[in-house]
DNA sequence: GAAGTGATTTTGATTAGTCAAAAATAGTAT
DNA sequence: ATACTATTTTTGACTAATCAAAATCACTTC
């Protein structure tokens, strides 16, 4: 059995990977960052994580999950995203306060359970961030989706995804009912102010950074 | 923040105390027995609990619960057992298999969510087994029940706890119907045998050894 | 009171995960 | 080519938790 430790270097690398579509491996330095080590641990983990046959490690180069790492990446990641499902469905907890809850119960919850949860939740493809939820055979369905930034002015458009699991912008986003589900159209573009005005419903517009608009994915709608 | 392994610990020496309720310390030897660890292994980690003030260790004598050390064993237990009624009652896993989930998740999950679920319960009092489930300030409601090797023959019961956690044994208690909550008369004491004969609504008979018959309590139901 | 027995403690070693700081490397800029 | 810089690797050290096996202790039993 991998360590939770394990788990979730492996999570981290898939998450890298995901973020930068380009790149063909992760490096030492980005893994270190997003795991809160110092390179020298980063390294020394990478070896490990290789040992175990997880990840191709290319010293100066980076690391890159084999298939045997995929796979447990995103069974860890199944994990996470159906617990934080349930914590809201079932249990009515707020959307910006399950990722922390999620992330310590991914590493104990036994299959048998998260199957039950599953049923329960009635099988859902998404968790409440819009993020995929993989399949227990490991799928994940990758839907096109759009960032906020670059669709065209008086476009509508379905928010379907925040790609930020910070509290405080999750608190912004729900501040402005910006929630997968909700319908919206983007009112303008200012290029000079590097800001983006959106308006959904009847709440007043509402203009946000590029940074933070790029961070919110959306389906286009026709008509 | 204690690890979990010494929670598990503190949890495993409160048990201990509570069912040897005559010995004023625990040894080594059941420490180390009730943990599944060799006993220097138990030894040490006696010291460093002495260390954090959670235990009271008299070398060559044996180690016992200080106030805090008791505070942290209930919130585990708390947790422990809120966690099997949760699976339970809302997931409708089977009793007799909850004692494994809910030793990991007793270490995951956060004061939040623990309060969550007990709203969510009802604030109940006693966990699928039986056993009384202390509350967040830290006190347990401990009532008097009688071993069924203790009642006279021809007495009615209510059973009310199971005192043993063991997979095999619930299902056997499962299948002749003798869970928490279930009628039942004492018909026989065989003490030749060594067994016990209780009945149970329509069912028939069922004899077990007095050892099994130990690990089952009950109030009396007068008349 | 000497010997033996069982429990306990000590000792030395191991593994996982980590850091700090020194050393090495790759890539860039002159 | 040389030198600089940023990244990466190495080294040595540390903590928590564990085991195996040797040493010690407490308590009988003769």
């Amino acid at each position: 059995m991998p360590s939770s430790t394990v788990e979730n270097y492996l999570k981290r690398i898939y998450l890298e990977e995901q973020a930068e579509p380009g790149a063909a491996v992760v490096s030492m330095k980005n893994l270190a960052g997003a795991m809160g080590v110092t390179p020298g641990t980063a390294t020394s983990m990478a070896k490990s994580l290789a040992d175990s046959r997880f990840v191709a490690y290319e010293p100066y180069g980076g690391v890159k999950l084999t298939a045997r790492g995929r796979t447990l990446a995103l069974r860890i990641l199944r994990r996470h995203r159906l617990i934080e499902c349930f914590l809201v469905e079932a249990l009515g907890l707020d959307w910006s306060e399950v990722h922390d809850e999620a992330e310590r119960l991914e590493h104990a919850i036994s299959d048998k359970l998260l199957d039950r949860i599953d049923e329960f939740l009635g099988f859902p493809s998404v968790d409440p961030h819009g993020d995929p939820i993989p399949t227990s055979s490991g799928d994940v369905r990758q839907v096109a989706l759009t960032p906020l930034t670059e669709v065209e002015e008086g476009v509508a458009v379905r928010i379907a995804r925040v790609l930020d699991q910070d509290e405080k912008f999750l608190r912004f986003v729900d501040r402005h009912h910006l929630r997968p589900g909700t319908r919206a159209r983007v009112l303008a573009h200012d290029h000079a102010a590097d800001a983006v005005t959106i308006q959904t419903g009847k709440m007043p517009a509402v203009t946000m950074g590029r940074t933070a608009a790029a961070k919110i994915m959306v389906e286009l709608i026709k008509g």
